[in-house]
DNA sequence: ATTAAGCTGAGACATTTGTCACAAAATCAG
DNA sequence: CTGATTTTGTGACAAATGTCTCAGCTTAAT
């Protein structure tokens, strides 16, 4: 739970009370490879904070798989769209690696958020947190080339190039295999 | 001011009461075509209620022109990033109509969070709307072809191919307009 | 109404990407 | 360790896209 606490501290003012407030509504959970967080058609009701290991979210179409989001240590994985809504979620989330998460109920979140205003203020952190992740790989996909797209990859965040299978990679990127490995060797020469 | 108030009233339970609390936050504020509501390089202290007209946000990069995101009738304009953490924005946005707005006050509707837990609640649906708006459109590049994402947009988004021009509506999906033309030519036949 | 500016459609060509196929290398389970 | 599975690299070909160009059309401003 450590790192959770340091990584809330780092987002916002938080005091050893506000989390004893919060710990009612947290589970320690673990996930085995391939094992999945969020399966598609269920309403997602968590929020996962990703304590060791990653995991990315999957869309499946005619067979094939598609890579929209991956989620690495510190981060929290979870699909918005249903959690917000209550809605089915189009999505799954696996775990890509034996995962340690830490899991928000949200239920218990929505009951303490009412009580606590600083829980309640730490949802709409967390939440502005993920809409500023979601603006920057949309721009990411409007405004650059699968190169340029590789290389913002390699620059900003280049923990997922290093994690990642280039299958996986590519997928995430939005092209096939082929292509990234072309990619890779137009640049060599 | 009506529009918004039912915009308001049909995200979340707010009184006359919340609303007389909310409205010292607000200014209606009209733009001319073409004239520009947030300036790459400004910090985006504003959301904007597009009540009439609508406005996109784009990129500048090497002289031409990306459509990043449109913004029709009731919906909320901004950049969330620059809005949240107060860092320079990247992107521009600007009239492509004729535009009538209710611009929100940042400072002023940080204030009244504080003291309206009402107020602090609808900035977080609006934040939510916000992102979930994202992860549609984000999902849209990753899972679709340029030909897919055309016909997504005219079956879920209508109102958009009806409204803008297709150069801007190429540049929204992320293509030249000559690859527009084709999609469309392809179709007939 | 007139002029200027922007928008659209189309063709030619180069480049990029997708698809399919196969072999080599790496990884995993027993 | 060993066999099976998965991942990666490569080539050939087709399809899609980008770039450049020009001409006709629409729209905007005066």
């Amino acid at each position: 739970m450590n790192n959770l606490l340091s990584y809330i501290c780092s987002l916002t003012p938080f005091s050893e009370e506000d989390w004893e407030y919060l710990k009612p509504a947290l589970t320690k959970r673990t996930f085995a490879r391939n094992e999945l967080l969020l399966r598609e058609g269920e309403v997602c009701s968590s929020l996962f904070y990703i304590d060791a290991g990653y995991c990315k979210s999957y869309y499946e179409i005619d067979g094939n798989i598609k890579n929209t989001e991956l989620f690495f240590e510190n981060e929290i994985a979870t699909n918005v769209t249903s959690f917000g809504s209550g809605l089915e979620s189009k999505y799954n989330i696996i775990a890509c690696e034996p995962l340690i998460t830490i899991v928000f109920n949200k239920d218990k979140l929505f009951e303490l958020s009412k009580q606590h205003p600083k829980i309640e203020n730490l949802g709409r952190i967390c939440l502005r947190q993920f809409a500023v992740k979601q603006e920057e790989f949309l721009a990411i996909f409007k405004l650059y080339s699968p190169k340029e797209r590789l290389e913002y990859i390699e620059t900003h965040h280049p923990h997922i190039v290093q994690r990642v299978s280039l299958t996986q990679l590519a997928s995430f990127l939005g092209v096939t295999r082929e292509t990234l490995s072309r990619i890779r060797n137009r640049r060599i020469s």
